[in-house]
This record gives C-alpha cells, structure tokens and sequence, in this order.
DNA sequence: ACGCTTCAG
DNA sequence: CTTTCTGAAGCGT
C-alpha cells in the first residue's frame, strides 16, 4: 500500500513495529541491566549500576527512581545512593549473546527478513505482508472472533484475537480501542492487527526468553520508535489513525501533532550537528561558528512545531541551511521528512554477520610504546576471538577448510590521542579519533594455527606497523582509548550443500563478475530515486490511500528468480560477463540459474517461519 | 581504498 | 576523563 502523509509519499509503504526489550525505559538503550537481573531476579527489585570504568553506562528504574542516571560518575552515583548495587559491565559478551538470542527470537517471526538491529536491545520488524495476509484472511463479519496466522504454510499457528478493536495504550490516549465498524479504515484496521501481533510477541518474548519489551506500531521506522516511548517498561503503543487531516486543518492529525510536540533533538536521524544547525536557523542566529562552548545553544529546547511552521522552511531551504562537508546529500528533504512524520527508510534485510567488529579499551594514562604493545596484544586477541564466534559457520565443523561465513577485507587500527593543555584558548575541541588501516591479512583466517599464534602475527605484521603510522614520534603522545576493527565484512554468497559451496568459491575468484554487478544495482538504485524525486511536492496535502496488497508487484530479483526457474541453459563454469542476481531474501549472490533452487530452499526450510 | 564525521544505543 | 563500548552509514579524496 501506499500513503500520502502531508504531501509526501511513503516509499517505506511498510508496516511497522519497534521492538525494544524494557526496563532501559528511559535511557531505552544498553540491555545491560535486564541481562543481570535475568541472571539474577532479586536485584530487579534493588538499584542497579553496571560500571564501566569510572561512570555508570546504565542502571534499572529503581536506581534512576533514587535519582541516578546514566553516564553519571561511579563516586557522584555512590554518594547519591549509598546502597546502590553496582556490576561491572565491561565485558559485553553476556550482553552480545542476549542481543543475539533477542534478534533470532524476533527474526524466527518475520517472513520477509526484514529485520534490523538498532544497537543491542531494539530490532525493527517490518510486518506489511504478515498484517497483508491476515487481513485478507479477515471474516468481516466476525471481527472479535479472528485468528492471527503466523505462518503461511500452516494454517494452526497463530492466536485467537479480537481483530474490531485495538490492544495495548493508544496515541492518543483519548482514542477509543475499538473500530468504527460502519467505515473500517484500512489504515486502522491493519493498525490494529499490528497492535495483535506486538501483543503476542511480548508475551512470547517474555514467556519463552524471560525478557519484557516494549513496542511502538506505526507504519514507518520513524513514528514506531517515536511512539514506543509513550508508555514503558513492558507496554506497547500505537500511534492511531487519522495519520492525514481531512480538510485544511493539518493540527486534526494525529501524526503533525504527534510529532509536533517533540523537541527536535529527540528525533531519530537529527543529532547534535543537525539539531543545532536548526535552532541556528529557526533563531536566526549564525550556526555556531566554533565560539565559546560553553554557552552552548544546544541545551536550548526548540519544539519540531516551532521549526516545521518556520516562515520560509522548506526541503529546499533546509537543504541550503544545513547542507555542507560530511553532510549526507538530501538532508534537506530527509529531515523535512521527518519533521513531518514521513521516513522513507526501509526496515533493513537481516543479516547473518555484522559489517563491522571492533573492539575497544580507554585509558586513563598509555604513554610508552611496551605498554601499547601489551594492550594492543590484548585487543587483539579479544579481536580474533569475536571474528571466531561471530564469522563462523557453527554447523559442519568437520570441514576444516572454510567455515568462515565471511570474510573482514580489513584492519583498523584508531587511537584517541589525549587532547593536550593548550597555551590559551583551551579550544581543545579533538576529543576525535585517527586511525590507520591495512587490508586484513589472510593467515587470521588460518584455524589449524592456536588463536595466541595468529594473535602474535598479526600483531608484529600488522597492528604494530599501523601504530608506527599512526604514531610516528617516538614519544611525546598519550593515549585515552585504543580500537582495533575487522573492517569491510562481507557475507560469503554461499548455499547450503556442496553446490553452494562452488558457487560461492567461484565467485571470490570472480572479482570482475561481481564488480561488474554491483555498478548495474547502483545505477538501477539511483534510477529509481530519480523517478520518485521527479515527482513534485504539492503544496496542500492530499489524501492518496491505495488498498490492500496492492504493492504486491514482484521485484526485479524476485522477477529473476522466476525467470531463472527454467532457466538451465547455462553454460561452463567459466562464466565471465554472466549477469548476476542477488536473493530478496538472504541477499546471497549468485547466477540467475541458481536462484530457483535457492528461492526453494527458502521455500522447504521455512526461514522466518 | 582510505581517513574521517555523524548518528545511534 | 563530557565520559563507555560499540556499530552503521556517508562524505571527500
């Protein structure tokens, strides 16, 4: 489906559910404090602090109810709350696993992979086509005695619900729960299918993990994760319907209002630099030109109204006024956008591996290259023991050669030198990091050799040059913080059997192939944001409200893997300039001939069933 | 490809 | 020591 929000089309067309696992309300990051208390239910009931060096990260709603907070110091916290419970919560691995156990529970839902981790403790699930189905499934004429479908193929999976009225609080919270049986909006009807659905993953998530979450329902990443900070912990919201005015009047909708009464700085998307730069504008004040810090504009509060209702604010002007270096282009229409309730970013494909592992210390004091070493040679080895657990194919151990699900192109190595004292001024504002990289030796993927022997290559070959480039005065520096990363991780296209195994084997030797297809998808990317940038932004909004299922419009991959279902006219393995096509699903790469036996294995497997 | 910035929890 | 320990994405060269 498509919707017209305030004269904007939401390419996005998705329907949506922030899930976030609770008692991080407030702070709504860092699962960290209900890992303990899962480990330990009494402290739930205690103030909790996880220390990591000399601050709190985060703590539970009991500490923060005696009035700590986060990033606040270890002795300030203490003399706060003298009998507050502090953990040590430097090493994240308990926390890794739970975000891991978190991401599979909620992806073993989806249908579609579209699945994406937001930090360690929120995923996005876009749930369009399990709401698309099940509404089509609907009998209209017994609403309160539906049956939500959770898998296809099976049509006893799922739960009895009432689908003529919504679950859980509402915004606003005026609205009333149930349907107007006479009209039934599509829009709130699905919205109210989705409410079902956060509902019955809550209580799963809780039953079979032990977690609580909460969860926003809207219909794009935006409005979803902006609701779900209505009512927390353990709660969920829906923001209802009308999501557009019917006349003239744009204050009758729940979205303008909605997001009308955020400061910006709350936005998702609009960070410290944005935030300023509006407040600059909308106040009339030149942007902060590196003058005094301290009297900063930026605790300063400005209300999204305020901006949106700006004399003369526009895509074009917020272009203009915030466009400049490292500014991604399109911030102008990008952040209109979300002024207005509209994010047009898609809910990302879930992934096997992550793009990027990095692992960090801070120091108080790390001025000798012996002491560098050491630390290095500690980083190091947790680096290679992260690339181990989370880049390997735990199944078929047996095959020695290459269980390695993907392959870091690269190393980095970053330090943040210690801003120094300055003769006046004190305009020591590089609190920033610099780093050197290398491309990622192959003899780390080698798992015949002992991880302390990889370790002490590396090291010696590699991390050890990169400090000397880094740091080419003998002394003289001092180190707050120290990261190595494993850069540029891409996902092995790969099959389950022998056959995929070839296949992706094959294309590791083919580079030219594949660089070859990567140009034809970003060309094709940029065509289609040419074609939906051509169209104009009306001045008045108008209602556009397509009906159910109608973007049901195959892809173009998803067009190949049909064409490639009869498709075996193939020839040598030696296949140079064959046009490849990438799987909607898992994203593996491969030849047209191979998509139909990978689109049925997707099919017979029941992936995000 | 590489170094850096911004944004996120 | 405006912080912790990450991870994704995009700009400019």
């Amino acid at each position: 489906m498509a919707l017209l929000l305030q004269g904007w089309l939401l390419a996005a067309r998705r329907w949506l559910l922030a899930q976030e696992t609770a008692a991080t309300a407030r702070l709504h990051h860092h699962p960290l404090c209900p890992v303990f208390e899962h480990e330990n239910p009494r402290l739930k009931h205690l103030p909790l602090a996880v220390q990591q060096k000399h601050i709190v990260v985060t703590c539970n709603y009991e500490a923060r109810r005696r009035g700590l907070y986060k990033l606040q110091l270890i002795h300030q916290a203490k003399s706060v709350c003298p009998d507050v419970v502090i953990v040590l919560g430097e090493d994240l691995t308990r926390f890794r696993n739970a975000s891991k156990d978190l991401y599979a529970f909620l992806r073993s839902f989806s249908w579609n992979a579209r699945c994406e981790k937001l930090g360690f403790d929120e995923v996005f699930l876009d749930v369009t086509d399990i709401i698309d189905y099940n509404v089509s499934n609907l009998n209209f004429n017994h609403l309160s005695n539906a049956f939500f479908c959770l898998a296809k193929d099976d049509p006893t999976v799922g739960f009895a619900y009432d689908a003529s009225r919504l679950t859980g609080h509402l915004h606003p919270k005026t609205a009333s729960a149930n349907l107007d049986p006479a009209s039934l909006d599509p829009l709130h009807l699905r919205l109210a299918l989705g409410s079902h659905l956060a509902e019955y993953l809550r209580t799963r998530l809780e039953s079979d993990k032990g977690y609580t979450a909460t969860v926003g329902i809207s219909t794009n990443k935006l409005l979803a994760k902006l609701v779900g900070n209505t009512y927390k912990p353990n709660a969920q919201t829906t923001l209802v319907p009308p999501y557009i005015s019917d006349g003239e009047d744009e204050s009758e909708d729940n979205v303008t209002s909605f997001m009308d009464s955020h400061d910006v700085s709350q936005i998702p998307g609009i960070g410290y630099k944005i935030a300023q730069g509006l407040r600059a504008y909308v106040r009339q004040r030149p942007a902060d030109f590196g003058a005094e810090p301290a009297y900063d504009s930026s605790k300063e509060t400005m209300l999204v109204h305020d901006v949106r209702t700006h004399a003369g604010i526009g895509p074009e002007t917020l272009e203009r006024v915030l466009g400049g270096p490292n500014v991604p282009r399109g911030i102008g229409v990008r952040v209109w956008g979300l002024l207005n309730g509209c994010d047009e970013a898609e809910v990302g494909q879930a992934r096997d591996v992550p793009a990027q592992i990095s692992i960090e210390d801070s120091y108080i004091r790390l001025d000798s290259f012996d002491a560098v070493v050491k630390e290095l040679r500690l980083l190091a080895n947790k680096l290679i023991q992260r690339m181990q657990t989370d880049l390997l194919d735990e199944e078929d151990e047996e095959d020695e050669d290459d269980r390695w699900l993907a392959h870091p192109k690269a190393i980095r190595l970053s330090t943040r030198p210690r801003r120094r004292e300055n003769s006046e001024g004190s305009r020591n504002r590089s609190f920033a990091r610099i780093s050197k990289s290398s491309p990622m030796p192959t003899f780390v993927f080698n798992l015949k050799e002992s991880v302390d022997v990889v370790v002490d290559r590396l090291l010696s070959e590699t991390l050890v040059p990169l400090f000397r480039r880094l740091h080419p005065e003998q002394r003289g520096w001092n180190l707050s913080l120290i990261n190595i990363a494993a850069t540029n991780i891409t996902e092995a296209a790969r099959e389950q059997g022998g056959v995929g195994r070839d296949i992706s084997k094959m294309f590791r030797r083919q580079d030219e192939v594949l660089r070859q297809w990567k140009v034809e998808e970003t060309a094709a990317l940029e065509a289609e944001e040419v074609v939906e940038g051509s169209s104009e932004w009306p001045e008045r909004r108008r209602e556009f409200f397509e009906r159910v299922g109608s973007e049901d419009v195959p892809t173009r991959s998803q067009e190949r893997v049909c064409d490639a279902d009869n498709g075996w006219e193939s020839e040598e393995d030696d296949t140079v300039g064959v046009a490849l096509s990438r799987c909607e699903e898992c994203r593996a790469v491969m030849p047209p001939f191979a998509m139909g036996a990978h689109g049925r294995w997707h099919a017979q497997s029941g992936r995000g069933n």
